[in-house]
DNA sequence: CGAGCCCGCGCG
DNA sequence: AAAGCGCGCGGGCTCG
């Protein structure tokens, strides 16, 4: 059973059943055509979610959010938007009418950014305009975008893998939703004592902070140019030629092979310039409310299938201030993340047995070296990169040959991933998703250097870009799979925790945490590639923390079935993220 | 003055 | 050019 949600106005939403083909169930006007107020909605969907329905909407981040205002989650969704996106490059529906229409509307990115707070935005706006006789029209034209997506994936040559990602994207845009909502504990106090035990006090607008003004003063000394911006690349470039530096770039990795006495005062400077610009004093009072941090998440933000984030810089949480996100008094953190993700799924994607083997029960890398393909892990560690990322000299380069005579088949998938974009041809991951194709630039170069007549400059410069596109469709199949892998994980995690939670509800003895339907109940809060935190009343950790490891050993099975591949996890129940390694 | 680029660096 | 994939963000800087 299906419910369609469509926005007809600002502050009206409409509710349509569909049966299993995508049918009105019925006329409107009746119980299963009705037009309601967003406060309705939020009423009326409680009494539906009970009956196992899915629902279908445009944007899962412009609906869920007013129901988690009511305090209530749903299980099942279908994000139009994100399916489409998906159905549209994929290679396994690409004789579909879907993929075959010009662009329209569901090609676009998603509407205006979703404010938190209820108001009028520009999306609004257009709507407003449109009035009642817009809403029809809206809703019929997500009627019929969802036909045509049940179509395509029912033609498909996989549609049960079809079905499992788009049913995959879909609970990972509920959970982004949820996690944005709940937001990750962040405690403004331990921050701040952090950063003044780095940087000094917090200084005015404009101002150095006490430590990092002494280490600029000791730079501009040891180059004896008292006028010099250390935050200027090009002016501290400058500066550290003229005092007899050779280097040609400013980056830290590059003047740490130099000994010069403005090396170590310069690195430090560095270092915490960074902390005070990216997750200093400003970023905090930006970002965190109530002791909570919500980043906003993209589900399918990266073509691969990743998520992008936007705002606060949630995918790049430096390990420096981690001690600032702690549990609620009561709660704590399950921290999970998934053990060499990208080379085990590199293995089950190629049907690899030596190489999944080597991971059984052990560290990948180990068992690589136990193998005696390679003396070290950091060897093993390099060279697995090499071959996931295209590597072609370094130390990296040198070893790709045994790991290829070792593990001929993850080698060869590899392999034949790069060709294939090198060519200018699409992808695709396990479950479906396919790479874009190169754009015009990209295609035009490519002519230009086999022309008859090219000159050795542009045949370098088409040769080059083959390649990088072949790096990226090489990364692309494990990337994008692992992205599956992800997903299924969580949602699996998500089944997990909900059963969990009402199994043990309603009171398990922890004091009420966030507002909302996560109050009392363990919940996701973070998200990263391949790890995740769990925060929840301290009593039910090691039940969340076993649900978290059956659910990865679910999603190798979803997306590889019998295929003997492990995915084991780093697990830790923990009152801070400093302490999860 | 803003838009958009590059550089550099944090994360996986 | 860190040897190779994917991101977001802030500061400097150039251009219009």
């Amino acid at each position: 059973m299906y419910i369609l949600v469509t926005r007809t106005r600002p502050d009206r939403v409409r509710l349509r059943e569909l049966d299993a083909d995508g049918a009105p169930t019925g006329p409107a006007g009746t119980g299963t055509d009705v037009t309601l107020s967003d406060a309705a909605f939020a009423v009326h969907a409680r009494a539906r979610e009970d009956g196992g329905v899915r629902w279908v909407w445009e944007d899962t981040a412009e609906i869920y959010p007013l129901l988690l205002r009511a305090r209530l989650r749903v299980q099942r969704c279908h994000d139009l938007r994100l399916c489409h996106a998906i159905l549209r490059n994929s290679a396994l529906t690409g004789a579909s009418a879907l993929a075959n229409a010009p662009a329209g509307r569901w090609d676009a990115p998603a509407a205006v950014p979703r404010p938190e707070t209820a108001g009028s935005t520009l999306f609004d706006m257009d709507l407003g305009g449109a009035a009642e006789a817009g809403g029809e029209t809206q809703d019929e034209d997500a009627r019929t975008e969802f036909l045509a997506q049940l179509a395509a994936v029912a033609a498909s040559a996989e549609p049960g893998r079809l079905r499992l990602l788009l049913a995959a994207e879909s609970v990972g845009a509920l959970i982004a939703a949820e996690m944005q909502f709940a937001g990750l504990p962040w405690r403004s106090a331990i921050h701040d004592t952090l950063l003044t035990a780095e940087l000094g006090p917090r200084a005015a607008t404009g101002q150095r902070p006490a430590r990092l003004e002494a280490l600029a003063v000791r730079i501009r000394n040891e180059l004896g140019d008292q006028t010099v911006n250390p935050d200027s690349p090009p002016e501290l470039l400058r500066a550290l030629n003229r005092a007899g530096v050779q280097v040609t770039t400013t980056r830290a990795w590059e003047l740490e092979k130099l000994s010069h006495p403005v090396i170590e005062p310069l690195l430090r400077y560095k270092k915490l310039a960074r902390l005070q610009s990216a997750n200093g004093w400003y970023w905090m009072e930006t970002w965190i409310v109530d002791d909570r941090f919500h980043p906003e998440y993209l589900p399918g933000g990266v073509v691969t299938g990743r998520w992008a984030t936007r705002g606060g810089g949630a995918l790049q949480l430096p390990r420096q201030i981690r001690g600032a996100v702690v549990a609620d008094p009561g709660w704590r953190f399950v921290v999970a993340d998934a053990a060499q993700l990208e080379p085990r799924i590199l293995a089950a994607l190629s049907a690899d047995t030596a190489m999944a083997s080597a991971g059984r029960g052990t560290d990948l890398y180990a068992g690589i070296v136990a193998s005696g393909v390679v003396e070290t892990r950091a060897h093993a560690k390099v060279a697995m990169l090499g071959a996931m990322y295209g590597a072609t000299s370094g130390e990296s380069g040198r070893l790709l040959p045994r790991l290829a005579r070792a593990y001929p088949r993850a080698l060869a998938l590899t392999e034949s991933a790069a060709r294939a974009g090198e060519r200018g041809d699409i992808v695709s991951t396990r479950l479906g998703r396919s790479s874009p194709r190169p754009g015009p630039d990209w295609q035009d170069e490519q002519a230009r250097g086999s022309e008859d007549g090219a000159g050795s400059a542009a045949q370098r410069r088409a040769r080059s870009q083959a390649g990088d596109w072949g790096r990226f469709t090489r990364n692309f199949i494990v990337q994008g799979t692992a992205a599956e892998w992800a997903l299924c994980w969580m949602a699996e995690i998500r089944k997990g925790l909900w059963a969990l939670s009402s199994a043990a509800a309603p009171e398990s003895g922890a004091a009420r945490s966030a507002p909302g339907p996560f109050a009392s109940v363990p919940h996701l809060v973070f998200f990263l590639h391949d790890e995740v935190i769990v925060h929840t009343p301290a009593a039910l950790a090691d039940d969340v923390a076993r649900i978290v490891g059956e659910a990865a050993a679910t999603a190798g099975r979803l997306l590889f079935g019998d295929f003997p591949v492990d995915f084991p996890l780093t697990c830790v129940v923990v009152d801070s993220y400093a302490d999860a390694k």
